[in-house]
DNA sequence: CGCTTGACAGGTC
DNA sequence: AGACCTGCCAAGC
């Protein structure tokens, strides 16, 4: 299976309203040993079918640096949309937001 | 075939 | 709290 594909068929679980980090998704991937850049440098030539803007950093932050803020507005648009709570340091709210594999909807309660 | 770079992560200074 | 270093694996040059 190509990596990039699996990345994919992961971030394509992650339920609207949730986010999983680089590190996260690549140790969910199985099958492929990936590292938090490699799902990074697949995320940048994700289809749009992929809802990448589900993929932050570590701490909620957002890929902002190399491609500019450009990018970073329309992914946080993208999740507010989906009822992501930005914190007013422009990151997401980990504790209520993020995704876990396991149950999927650990922090549903939370989430309400 | 080896060095550099990369939407990262984690620990240390 | 912010800056810096190391580890990770793959792809490009």
């Amino acid at each position: 299976m190509d990596p990039a594909e699996a990345v994919y068929a992961v971030v394509k679980r992650v339920p609207p309203g949730r986010v999983v980090t680089y590190g996260q998704v690549a140790g969910l991937v199985e099958g492929v040993t990936l590292t938090p850049r490699e799902v990074g440098a697949i995320m940048n030539v994700a289809p749009p079918e992929v809802p990448w803007q589900r993929v932050v950093g570590a701490k909620g932050t957002l890929p902002i640096g190399k491609r500019g803020t450009e990018l970073m507005l329309r992914q946080r648009s993208l999740l507010e949309q989906e009822g992501v709570a930005f914190l007013p340091s422009g990151q997401v709210d980990m504790a209520a937001h993020q995704w876990s594999p396991e149950g999927g909807d650990a922090l549903g309660g939370l989430f309400e």
